[in-house]
Order: structure tokens, then C-alpha cells, then sequence
DNA sequence: GACTAACGTTCGTGCGGCCAACGATAATCG
DNA sequence: CGATTATCGTTGGCCGCACGAACGTTAGTC
């Protein structure tokens, strides 16, 4: 009784670019989500070892600033990663408000793993398009991300 | 104190396709997300009376399975919809299963004001853009997300 | 009539993003 | 100095979206 297109979006949707967006970017989520959980990680575990491994130690505050994860969010990130032995986390002896976080040697064999089934999952996302495809779609979500970026960080005072 | 790219993203993250679609998409619906709910919508409203739209009446399940909404979630969605008379909710007759939704001429209004708020939205995601670069993305974006949609879907039997 | 499949419903899970509040500590200004 | 303001870490909660498990009801099928 269905036609073969029923499962077909509605036409309107097709050709929104912020539906195509967000479908998109679950199904990129759901590729990531798939591969981190093979290894017992999460996408904030990446993106916290990846800021502490390019930026190096620093208090939870920058690091949320750095990751983009919200102050609230990173004790449990932190927690997760710490019980693990990835990151460490020591009082800062100069500010004791502040925590340090470290990443540890295991925490870079992790980021380095993890950086590994990224690299293979981007191929599996982006497997319709060409190489020069991949490179303007990437050019363009940048510009676009870079613009809203500004408008919300850029709250200079 | 902090220098001025205190903020900015670990590089790695950067020019990850993954990353660029789900951090855009996370803007996206941040937008869409104010537009709608100044209306009192929210995404699987819009993306119900859409395909009651363009397809008229159907059952919960069919409804679901074109707008990509899960079955579970259609209940709660269809009972805020009908809530305010946008959608009704009656027994199909010709099967005691099923229910018949229909969108009601509230509804129609309520989708015609959505689209509008959503021209206004897209214009405003992709204000870095020039009109070339925004049907490319779309395109991009549309080939990428085909691509998925079909692996999941056609699993058809 | 037994079995299978589809439908609608409820409940719970997970991730990601975010806000409110609080105690502790630092920096600043009178 | 003391009072005020700001930052930091923490807890607890909320929302949106996607998804799974389970259950009773009803339709088709053998």
C-alpha cells in the first residue's frame, strides 16, 4: 500500500540547508558515537585530550573555553578521563581555584587512536564525494562555522 | 591575560569534516531552535506538518517513517500537535491499528509560518556565503546525506 | 485457530548543549 | 585594611533529538 517512497522526506526538507545540516551531521555523529564507544570514549574525551595535547596543561575553565565544552560539563569529562589515567588532575599550587589538567602518556596512545578511527571514518562520511568535493564542502562548512564562531565568541569585553 | 585565540579550537579539529558538519549543525539548530520556538514549535513539529502537507493523511507509522521521526517520539509529538488543534488524531476506520493524522488549516497556517521563519533562518547560516557557494553546499550536503539515507534505508524487506 | 507482523504507547538511555546556584578563592577598588 | 567583583570548580537540572525494549491490540497468513 505504500508507495516506494515512503520513506521519502518531504519535499520542503530536501533542499533546506539547515535540515540538510543536521541530518547530515547525525549521521556523522552517529559514524563518530560508533567508533569512539568501540574504544570507550566520547566525543568530549576527543576533543579535551585533542586540546590538551596541542595546547598543553591548563586550568578546566580554558580548556572548556579551548574545546568548546561548557565549564558545567567538563567535571564529568574530566572525571571520566582521569579514572582512566588518561588525564591527570592536580591542584594549581599558583591559583587554588584552579585545577590543572595533564594529559598522560596513555591519554596521547588514546588521542592517537582515536585520531585513527577518525581519519577512517571521514572516509566512510564523505565516501559520495570526490577528493576536491571533500575539500570544498570542508571550505565551506569552515567559512560558515567561522562566521557563527565570531558572532558568539566574540563577546569582547 | 589569555591570548586571543584562548577560544580557538585545538587545529586537529579544525578541518575535520565530522567536526565542521555536527559544530555547523549545532549553530543551525540553535538558529532554527529560536526561530521555532518563538512560535512554540520545535523540529518534529515542523518536520510532521511537512509531510502531512505534501502527502496528506496518514498513520502514525507512515508519518514517521517519512519524516524520519521515530515511532516512539511520534506519540508525544502528534499529542502537542493536536493539542492545539494543528493536527487531529482520529481511529482509521478501515484498520483498528492505526490512527489517521490529519493537519488541520491552523496547522497549514502554523507550517506557512514556519517556512517563512525559516527563509529568514537559512539566509542568516549561510550570510558568509555567496548564492553559488549555498547551492553548492546544498548540493554537497544533498549527495552526502542521499548516500547515508540509503544505507540505512534500503534495508527493505 | 495459531502464528506472525504491524501499530500505537509508555518508559528509559545516551549524547550534546546549556542554565542556575553555590562555596571557595583571587583580583580590584575604595 | 575591608568590601566588592570576578573567576573557578562542582552539583543538579532541563531540553532536543535519536533510539531501544517491552507490551497490548489488531490484521494478515498459513
Amino acid at each position: 500500500m505504500q508507495t516506494p517512497s515512503d520513506d521519502a522526506p518531504p519535499a520542503r526538507l530536501t533542499t533546506l540547508p539547515s535540515w540538510l545540516l543536521t541530518q547530515t551531521a547525525t549521521h556523522a555523529h552517529r559514524l563518530v558515537s560508533e567508533g569512539f564507544t568501540a574504544v570507550h570514549a566520547r566525543g568530549y574525551h576527543y576533543r579535551l585530550l585533542a586540546a590538551l595535547d596541542e595546547y598543553g596543561p591548563a586550568s578546566q575553565a580554558a580548556l572548556g573555553r579551548r574545546s568548546g565544552i561548557h565549564l558545567s560539563d567538563m567535571v564529568a569529562t574530566i572525571n571520566e578521563l582521569s579514572e582512566r589515567q588518561l588525564v591527570e588532575r592536580e591542584p594549581d599550587p599558583t591559583d587554588r581555584r584552579r585545577n590543572v589538567i595533564t594529559i598522560t602518556p596513555d591519554g596521547r596512545r588514546q588521542l592517537r587512536l582515536l585520531d585513527k578511527q577518525l581519519t577512517r571514518i571521514q572516509d566512510n562520511l564523505l565516501a559520495p564525494l570526490s577528493p576536491e568535493e571533500r575539500d570544498e564542502l570542508t571550505r565551506l562548512l569552515a567559512r560558515v562555522l567561522d562566521h557563527h564562531d565570531r558572532r558568539s565568541t566574540r563577546s569582547d569585553g
